[in-house]
DNA sequence: TATTGTTATACTCTATAACTATA
DNA sequence: TATAGTTATAGAGTATAACAATA
């Protein structure tokens, strides 16, 4: 089996798939109770409320969370009813939309930041050397770039429309 | 934001969870087209396929997977239908269901793992050499044990039945 | 009385294809 | 003709609570 995979090497892909399972568990609950917020919802949010976000489309945030078009537009339709994010038309190009986080939206990401930092802390971090979390990131951030660089869903070609 | 996180300690956390999607996003059009799998069924199978696996009661495949009971009787269930694994009474506690791949499941199993393995080093291992891998591992087992020592979701109290 | 597992139900999520509008 | 986004639809997945059986 696993065919030039050592036990090692599928072993490694094994964990880490693991810890993101049971890590997305815990986190889950704390946001469900927190803010009644779902995992992706509060990727959205906290994408949207990173430091220096830039202006994000509609088709970016779909590919950065990983979801059909049509995904994202129902999630952004249930964020938009609470408030949370508004969407409106990008001057630039006046078929794309631009999302924002409102007030409501951070608010709600600050409300909710402090439990979930402390779930990850307790899970993650408290497992986790400095020297280690260090190590992890030197050795996450080149595949993340791999995986980023790879031709999103929506670049996908879409059926002739009939 | 972030109470008593650094912004590194955020940043690591992160790109964990982005890697696991992008990841799972990828690993999800593999299996679904070389075996018409879900992410979460070749888990299954895949757990139940390891060379010294045990034994394993439903309860604790769920607990493994990260589901409710309810929603891994459903997903037994499916499994079943196709064959893939079967279903006993567990001759030591009447209560218990003990579950076990089929012939057929393994060799699903088998046909599905060569593109699995390979969608995998495309993404994950090209980007990771050796040593990084090995360290990769020491750094997430500890976390994964972590993870799993804590109560999982079939041990909540269940609600009084009227 | 607690535990294992299933089922009924209701809801959320997701993808495909059709559709509108702009480039 | 291609791209951005939405929507209709249909299906898959999930959780809660009720249920049956065994410990």
């Amino acid at each position: 089996m696993a065919r030039g995979l050592s036990e090692e090497q599928l072993a490694a892909y094994f964990t880490l798939t693991e810890v993101g399972n049971l890590l997305e568990q815990a986190v889950s609950d704390q946001l469900r109770a927190d803010g009644d917020l779902s995992p992706v919802q509060f990727q959205v949010l906290a994408t949207l409320g990173e430091p220096g976000a830039p202006d994000y489309r509609m088709t970016d945030l779909a590919d950065r969370i990983v979801y059909s078009r049509s995904g994202f537009s129902y999630q952004a339709g249930q964020l938009e009813k609470r408030g949370l994010i508004a969407r409106e038309r990008d001057g630039h190009d006046e078929r794309s939309t631009v999302v924002r986080l409102t007030a409501q939206g951070r608010d709600l990401l600050a409300r909710v930041m402090p439990g979930h930092v402390e779930v990850v802390r307790e899970l993650l971090l408290e497992a986790l050397p400095p020297r280690d979390l260090q190590t992890l990131r030197g050795v996450l951030d080149p595949v993340r770039d791999r995986l980023r660089s790879r031709p999103p869903r929506s670049a996908r070609p879409r059926r002739r429309t009939g």
